[in-house]
DNA sequence: AGCCAGGCAAGTG
DNA sequence: CACTTGCATGGC
């Protein structure tokens, strides 16, 4: 087992952990204590969280001031780069225009950031988001990494990654439906089918202009405008994203009533000009977990 | 008991 | 293009 740190007093803006795993936009990882993710949890301040994939597992938790990990391998540079460690927080929010329900869910989840989580379970969780909460999310994706996810030993336990688009697409809708995905199951099943196929290539969507990949994202099956734009924001840097779920748009109702233009387009053009254009989906995050923490 | 949850696909007008 | 309907499932 190797081990780390990281100081956190040389990131930018700080970093919160809690707040950046368990706000509803990754659910590539899990807590160690088992608990499902709710937002009137505070108990996760100092737990352990972990995530396996590619054959490795990585664990971190919050200690004074540091990101103290465990894992299979060096993690450093993983948990920079999925963890969004090197983002300047001041800097990406002078281009977020002064805006009271951002400024509110900034001070109540400062050094929230996002996440870059990999492609393939990104787009899966987001197809299996449709008409469910967050903590099912997430407890569908723990269970689909232990039915068909390749089995990890690491300090005495076995962890599952994420499966495979390949181990997806062959298992069946029965199987899917099993796990709780209801009518989503064949959606997933046909997007890993298609990803194993290699039918849309993500650093081909990623070299896209923004409104292309999202276009492009929806040969997926299940993959409509708003869970392109997740898949956007969350795995592929377009951080200006800004998906319209039914939060969102009921904050554009109660405080940016302009900004609804009807179709999820026009829509999505005004409220990413209303957030500043280039990190608007930072904002949105920010809002999306505010607005629901304080349902 | 009914309503809702980080919507989407397929069908119609 | 806009609009409607059906779709699983669990928690409140």
């Amino acid at each position: 087992m190797e081990s780390g740190s990281i100081p956190l007093a040389d990131v930018p803006g700080g970093f919160d952990l809690q707040s950046t795993l368990e706000s509803g936009q990754t659910f590539c990882w899990r807590r160690e204590d088992g608990r499902a993710y709710e937002t009137d949890d505070a108990h996760g301040g100092s737990a352990w969280y972990y995530t396996a994939t590619e054959g490795e597992v990585v664990r971190v938790r919050h200690r004074e001031g540091q990101l103290e990990w465990e894992a299979t391998t060096d993690a450093d540079g993983l948990l920079v780069e999925r963890l969004r460690l090197d983002d300047d927080l001041p800097t990406i929010f002078e281009a977020v225009p002064d805006d009271p329900l951002v400024a509110d869910a900034r001070a109540a989840y400062p050094g929230m950031r996002l996440v870059d989580d990999p492609f393939f379970p990104c787009l899966v969780s987001f197809i299996c988001s449709a008409q469910m909460r967050v903590s099912r999310i997430h407890g569908m994706q723990t269970a689909l990494a232990r039915e068909f996810g390749e089995a990890i030993e690491f300090d005495g336990e076995t962890y599952h990654a994420f499966p495979t688009p390949e181990r997806l697409a062959a298992a069946t809708e029965a199987e899917l439906r099993e796990l709780g995905l209801g009518y989503r199951a064949p959606y997933v099943r046909r997007s890993a089918e298609l990803a194993a196929a290699g039918e849309v290539d993500p650093a081909d969507v990623r070299a896209k202009e923004y409104e292309d990949a999202r276009d492009a994202l929806q040969a997926f099956v299940g993959v409509g405008d708003k869970v392109a734009d997740c898949v956007l924001l969350f795995s592929l840097d377009f951080l200006e994203a800004v998906p319209l779920d039914t939060w969102i748009r009921t904050a554009i109702e109660d405080h940016y009533p302009d900004c609804d233009r009807g179709s999820y387009a026009e829509t999505s053009r005004a409220i990413r000009e209303a957030f500043g254009g280039e990190y608007a989906g930072y904002a949105q995050t920010y809002a999306f977990h505010y607005l629901r923490s304080r349902y």
